[in-house]
DNA sequence: TTGTAGGCGTTATCAA
DNA sequence: TTGATAACGCCTACAA
């Protein structure tokens, strides 16, 4: 492997020239950086990443940390959407990702125990549990993070995260306004904060329409296709005649169980889901979704890390991604 | 940040001592390991890979490349299962993985860079293309790699792959012993060994059965759920009585396009799958499945990628794993 | 604008 | 069985 003591020797200058000219320093004539320049390229030269560490430089790597289990995992379209969208950002960006997946709660000591210690630049976090141990842990280490979603103690933390509030505001409002009487939801995991700002928003939207509200019209779905259909057979028997399921994969569930007791959709029962996740656009029949691009998400996740391991802010920047209504009515 | 030199100070020993019990090196008198053990324990105490790496040391972190698409990406189980399988086992192993994932073509010389010179004790790549430029870089490269799913040219590289033609032939064999006549077939990636390898012995089993093999019974459908979708329409102009879809998305497409038509699976069309994805086994209506557990792919191909770290082979390592069939039939 | 030199935390080689 | 000590490749004052 070339190193920069060679390239150094070929363009004919020392090694501190060479590094400059790799970090953009701008104490460096032009010609001078385009000779290293010519020389780094035709050698195919990248700087060791181990060593750059080292000398306190940053190795261009960040970690993405997704801590649920498996169940999740394979049945959420929001894994590889987000993982997708993460490593696709940060390799534009020349840098890499290393992930950690759904370690259970007593691992998690040890994982930040890495996290803390190795090679990343800094990391990105979500799907996390409240008061979640990683958080913690990270939050007394000295490395930049941005957790997806907001997060529930009032921890100064940086985060992006999408309005909930308003997204299901508009959700619910929307089949309000298309004259649905008993409307239920499907909510996600207890735990997580996610799942109870929407759940408390279903509630409020509902009341400030002058509308009771049923608990017999709520039921918890875990965030997975199987939970929304086992919610909706409970659901089914109160008889609702529209649904607001917490994210795309439970509306899904909760439409195959409609389907299987003879009801149209949504003619009979209207869904909406949340999360306006790609399969969820190809879905027949019928889904109507409150867009909520998880892509999104993800890019703007690793714009704010760039930023935080660029010039660390004392203040916690807390970023709300504009909500937007997409209802998309298949034919 | 704590170091080793901290360690060996408390532990009133030098730091090669310490290094040495770090690294299991066996000249070590037991009350000093003891000794030493507690204190890094106590402490809390990881060394740190970048500064491991720089000494000639492993980094424990390992590279995963699945150079494809979002379109699959997105859709594919086996996306989610095979990173969850490889990090998970990874994790136990106390290693890290670093993803890289679907840069499109023009992109793949710059990873294969990245990859050369990083923090990679070792590769495993998936879902490779027949000559892709990633595969033939490792090659040349010194850096261990192991390959899930056989490469074309007979280059001797290190991979771990399922029986195809077995499987394939155990899942044609079945519908012709449940008494099928018309056998059509949904093929995945044009372009990769695996899809021509399943097709081939399609063709070779139906031939050894005494079957003419139509053409019109055969359709592309790319690995995803709408290219199923897709395919099983060309094929129904051509009524098939059975369909063997090279993996489980696309016979859940073939099956949704199938219901839509009014057909009944199995009665009317039995629908064989392939990879016995989870999402399959819960999949309704019926759809059977050869079993090729995705996870037991990843975890091998880690195992193997261990040894080959530890002490790298000449010969080059080719496991193929022990076919299965599991045929659900669902109420 | 450029070069020199010290140090980052570890492993490995040699002596002791 | 242990302890010095020289790399490993790079960054960053500091000096020129």
């Amino acid at each position: 492997m070339i190193g920069i003591e060679e390239i150094a020797k070929q363009a004919g200058v020392s090694r501190s020239t060479v590094s400059r000219v790799i970090n953009n320093d701008p104490n460096v004539s032009e010609r001078t950086r385009q000779r290293v320049l010519e020389v780094v390229s035709s050698n195919n030269y990248v700087p060791n990443r181990a060593a750059r560490k080292l000398a306190g430089g940053r190795t261009g790597v960040i970690g993405l940390v997704i801590p649920i289990g498996v169940s999740r995992l394979f049945v959420e379209p929001f894994f590889p959407i987000l993982v997708q969208s993460v490593t696709d950002r940060c390799n534009r960006l020349n840098h890499s990702v290393m992930l950690w997946l759904g370690e259970p709660e007593r691992e998690r000591r040890s994982i930040t125990q890495i996290l803390s210690n190795d090679l990343l630049d800094g990391v990105i976090v979500s799907s996390f549990q409240d008061r979640d141990p990683i958080v913690a842990a990270l939050h007394q280490s000295q490395i930049p993070f941005v957790l997806i979603g907001r997060y529930p103690d009032s921890l100064p933390v940086n985060f992006v995260d999408i309005d909930n509030e308003e997204c299901t505001r508009r959700a619910v409002n929307y089949l309000i306004h298309t004259g649905h009487k008993r409307i239920a939801t499907i909510t996600g995991v207890a735990g997580t904060l996610v799942s109870r700002v929407r759940l408390q928003a279903y509630r409020d939207t509902l009341a400030r329409a002058g509308f009771q509200v049923d608990e017999n019209l709520i039921a918890e779905g875990g965030f997975i296709e199987e939970g929304g259909y086992a919610a909706m057979r409970k659901l089914a028997a109160h008889q609702p005649d529209a649904v607001f399921a917490a994210n795309d994969a439970m509306a899904v569930g909760a439409i195959r169980c409609l389907s299987e007791l003879g009801l149209r959709v949504p003619e009979d029962v209207a869904v909406v889901g949340f999360d306006d996740a790609p399969f969820a656009a190809s879905y027949k029949p019928a889904l109507t979704t409150v867009a909520q691009p998880i892509a999104e998400l993800g890019r703007h996740a690793v714009n704010m890390l760039m930023q935080l391991i660029q010039r660390p802010h004392t203040q916690p920047i807390m970023e709300v991604l504009p909500s937007e209504l997409v209802i998309r009515e298949s034919a």
